[in-house]
RNA sequence: GGGCCAGUAGCUCAGCAUGGAUAGAGUGUUGGACUUCUAAUCCAAUGGUCGUGGGAUCGAAGCCCUCUUGGCCCA
C-alpha cells in the first residue's frame, strides 16, 4: 500500500457511487492535500456540478453520504468541505506503519509503465570539433536524467550519442590543420579545448578575408564522403581524439551511453543512398532545375502557412546534415534495414558497455538492437523546425511509431559573464557560440566550482586530508551543476552566470545532500540499529506525519515525471523531502530522549527518509554522502 | 511575412497538463537561534493589480481570443 494505492482504492469507490447514483461519469482526480484538509482530496463534485447544475458542496455531501459504507480502518473518515472538495482522512497510526515498511524495500518507488519495451533516447550529439560547454551540459543532464527515470519506470532504455564526424564543423578543423598550419601535436591544452577555442574559432574567422578557404572546405566536405580518402582518414583521427575527450566530460557528469552512431557510417554504409532512392520513389523530394537552389535536391515542407524548401543534396552532390539526420531518425525508428555492425568502444565506469557503429564485417553482432519504434530525441528548441520535418517524414514511412522531440530552451550567458569572457561588450545576455568562442567550457566551470567548495569545506574541517576533500568537493560540484540544470523547466531559458553559479545556498543540491548527511550522522550515532518492529503510532507530531506523507508520495512524482517528460518534478520532490526532514530535525529530538520506543520509531523514520532520498537523488544522477 | 517559447515578489524560479481551499520557494534586506542529533541549517519580518485587455464559467495565475514585451527558428 502506498498513497498511490490509496488513491486507486478511493477512485474505484467513487466510480461505483457515480454508477449507483446514475450520475455522469466524469474524469475526476484525487491528490494528496496540504495537511489541514485531510490526507487526500477529490475534485469530483466540481466536475459533476457542471453537468448537474447543482452546488459543488451539495454534491460533495451526497457522495460523502454514499461513501460511508466504503470506509474502513485505513480510510476512516470522509468530509465534504463547504467549498466542494471531498477530503479523506486516514488512520495515521496504521498508515505510518504501511508507508514506512514499504519504503524499506529495495524497489520502493519503482513503477511499471514501460513493461520492458525498448525505447531509445538520443542525447549529447555534440559536434566533435570542440570541448563541451555549459550549454551542451543542459542537453546531457536532461537526456541522462530522463534515461534514469525511464529505467525506473521499467522501460528498456538504449542511449544513443550521434557523432557528426563528416559535417561542416569537422571540415573547418581539417582546413585549419591542413591549410593554416595549426599544430595537431600541441601540448599546451586539452585537445578538444585547443580545437574548439583556437583552431575552429581562428579558422572560421579567416573565411571573411580569405574566400578561397571556403572552396577548400567544399573540397574537404566532398572528400569526407569517400571513406578511403586521406582527408577522411585524417578527419577520423582528429574527431576520435576529440570525442574521447568529450566523453571524459560526459562521464564526469555521470552520463553513460549504449551506442555511438557515427554520421560518416550513414554515408559510407550506403544507408543514405537507399533512403534517397526510397524518397525519390515516394516523391518526397524534388530535383530543382531553376532558381537559387538549381542543381539541388530539396524537400518541400510546410510549416504554419508558409512553404519552405530544405536542401537535401547540394549542387555538388554532397548530402547536407538534414539528409543524414533524416536517415538517422529512420534508422532509430527501425524503419530501414540496419546496415551497421557494432564493436565495443569501452566499458564505462558503471560496467555498462559502450558500443560504436562500424562497417567492418568481422564485427557482425546481430544480437545487438538499438532501433525501436519508440524514440526520444533530446535537442534544444532551435532545432524544432528540422525536427518537425523529420517527424512528418517518419509518419510517411510508417504510422505506428512514436517519435518524440524533447525540446528545451537553450542556455545563455549572463551579461556579466559574457563581458568577462569576451572582448565584445554587451548589455544583455548572449547566446553561446562555438564559432565566436563565446562559451564557458564545462570542465573549466566544474574545476572552479570544486575549488570554491573545497575552500569552504576546508574551513569547516581543518584536519580533512586533501584526497577526501577533493572527492567531496568534486561530488558536490557535479551534483550542484546537475541539479541547477534539471530543476528549471525545460521551456525556460537558463541565464548562466559564472559568479552566481558558485553560490550554493538555498535550493541547491548541497542543501539536499546536507539533509542526507544529517540523517546519516544520526543513524551512525544511535546506540542501536533501527528495529522495524516499531511503535509507529508514536510518530504523531505534524513534522513526522508530514515527512512520512511525503515519503509515501514518491512513486506519484516519478509517474508524473515520466509521463510528462518532466525531470524537474523529481528535483522538486527531492527538495521537498529535504525541507520536510530539516523541519522534523529542528523540532523533534531523536537521540536524546528518555523514551526508548520513541527514539526507535524516529530512527525508523530517519532510515526511511535516507533510503527514499537516496533513491530520488540517484534518479537525478546525484550521489548523497554520509558526511558533509 | 510564417512558426515556436517565455512574461508570477527587487532578483532567480515553483504552481499551469487535469480551473476550485489563504498564489508558494529560494535569494535579497532587517532582526533572531549554535555548552544541544552537523548553523552549508532553522525561525520571524519584508515583499504580489500572476505582462495588457476582453470572453466563456457559479469560480481563472491556469482555458479561448486580442494586444504587448523579450528570446529563438524558418524565409
Amino acid at each position: 500500500m502506498t498513497i498511490q494505492m490509496l488513491i486507486t482504492e478511493i477512485s474505484i469507490n467513487i466510480t461505483k457511487i457515480i454508477n449507483e447514483l446514475q450520475l455522469p461519469l466524469v474524469k475526476f482526480t484525487i491528490e494528496p492535500t496540504k495537511s489541514n484538509f485531510g490526507y487526500v482530496m477529490c475534485n469530483v463534485s466540481f466536475l459533476l456540478a457542471k453537468h448537474l447544475h447543482q452546488k459543488p458542496s451539495e454534491i460533495a455531501k451526497l457522495i460523502a453520504k454514499n461513501y460511508q459504507k466504503y470506509l474502513n480502518n485505513l480510510i476512516n473518515k470522509i468530509e465534504p468541505h463547504e467549498t466542494g472538495y471531498l477530503n479523506f482522512f486516514v488512520n495515521n497510526h496504521k498508515f505510518n506503519e504501511i508507508i514506512l515498511n514499504n519504503s524499506y524495500s529495495q524497489n520502493y518507488g519503482s513503477i511499471n509503465i514501460g513493461n520492458q519495451i525498448l525505447v531509445n533516447i538520443e542525447h549529447t550529439s555534440i559536434n566533435p570539433n570542440k570541448s563541451i560547454h555549459i550549454g551542451h551540459v543542459r542537453n546531457i543532464i536532461i537526456g541522462d536524467t530522463l534515461t534514469r527515470l525511464f529505467k525506473t519506470a521499467n522501460y528498456n532504455v538504449k542511449v544513443l550519442n550521434y557523432i557528426d564526424d563528416s559535417g561542416v564543423q569537422v571540415a573547418d578543423l581539417v582546413v585549419g590543420f591542413k591549410h593554416l598550419g595549426f599544430d595537431e601535436m600541441q601540448q599546451n591544452s586539452r585537445f578538444d579545448v585547443y580545437c574548439g577555442n583556437v583552431v575552429y574559432v581562428k579558422t572560421t574567422a579567416k573565411y571573411d578575408t580569405e574566400p578561397n578557404l571556403l572552396k577548400i572546405r567544399q573540397n574537404v566536405l566532398q572528400e569526407l564522403e569517400n571513406s578511403d580518402s586521406l582527408i577522411s582518414k585524417f578527419a577520423n583521427k582528429i574527431t576520435r581524439k576529440i570525442l574521447s575527450k568529450q566523453l571524459e566530460t560526459c562521464w564526469r557528469l555521470r552520463a553513460t551511453y549504449d551506442c555511438l552512431n557515427f554520421e560518416s557510417h550513414i554515408i559510407h554504409s550506403g544507408l543514405w543512398g537507399s533512403v534517397f532512392n526510397k524518397m525519390k520513389e515516394m516523391k518526397l523530394i524534388k530535383y530543382e532545375q531553376n532558381g537559387k537552389n538549381a542543381g539541388c535536391w530539396i524537400i518541400k515542407t510546410r510549416v504554419g502557412n508558409s512553404d519552405n524548401d530544405k536542401i537535401i543534396i547540394r549542387s555538388n552532390g554532397t548530402a547536407t546534415y538534414v539528409a543524414k539526420d533524416i536517415t538517422y531518425a529512420l534508422w532509430k525508428l527501425g524503419l530501414i534495414k540496419d546496415p551497421f555492425n557494432y564493436k565495443k568502444y569501452i566499458t564505462q565506469n558503471n560496467n555498462q558497455i559502450l558500443w560504436e557503429t562500424t562497417l567492418l564485417q568481422q564485427n557482425k553482432n546481430k544480437q545487438l538492437k538499438f532501433s525501436t519504434n519508440k524514440t526520444i530525441t533530446v535537442i534544444d528548441t532551435r532545432q524544432s523546425y528540422l525536427q518537425k520535418i523529420i517527424l512528418d517524414l517518419a509518419k510517411k514511412f510508417s504510422g505506428g511509431s512514436t517519435y518524440v522531440h524533447l525540446k528545451y530552451e537553450s542556455v545563455k550567458l549572463s551579461k556579466n559573464t559574457a563581458n568577462k569572457i569576451s572582448t565584445m561588450y554587451t548589455d544583455k545576455p548572449i547566446q553561446m557560440s562555438g564559432r565566436k568562442g563565446t562559451y564557458v567550457v564545462a570542465d573549466y566551470f566544474l574545476d572552479l566550482l570544486r575549488k570554491n567548495i573545497m575552500k569552504k569545506t576546508k574551513q569547516r574541517y581543518k584536519d580533512l586530508d586533501n584526497i577526501t576533500l577533493l572527492k567531496l568537493a568534486e561530488n558536490i560540484a557535479i551534483s550542484t551543476l546537475r541539479y541547477e540544470m534539471i530543476k528549471i523547466d525545460l521551456g525556460k531559458t537558463i541565464i548562466f552566470d559564472l559568479d552566481k553559479s558558485l553560490d550554493v545556498q538555498g535550493n541547491t543540491a548541497l542543501y539536499i545532500q546536507y539533509a542526507y548527511a544529517r540523517s546519516s550522522r544520526i543513524l551512525e550515532k544511535a546506540q542501536s540499529v533501527p528495529n522495524f518492529n516499531a511503535a509507529y503510532y508514536l510518530l504523531n507530531s505534524k513534522y513526522e506525519l508530514e515527512l512520512i506523507k511525503i515519503i509515501g508520495e514518491f512513486d506519484i512524482h516519478i509517474r508524473d515525471s515520466v509521463i510528462n517528460f518532466a525531470p524537474k518534478i523529481v528535483a522538486n520532490y527531492c527538495y521537498k523531502l529535504a525541507t520536510s526532514f530539516n523541519l522534523f530535525y529542528e523540532n523533534n529530538n531523536i537521540l536524546n530522549l528518555a523514551d526508548v520506543k520513541l527514539t526507535n520509531s524516529r530512527l525508523c523514520l530517519v532510515h526511511s527518509f535516507k533510503l527514499t532520498l537516496n533513491k530520488a537523488l540517484s534518479l537525478l544522477g546525484i550521489t548523497a554522502t554520509t558526511f558533509l
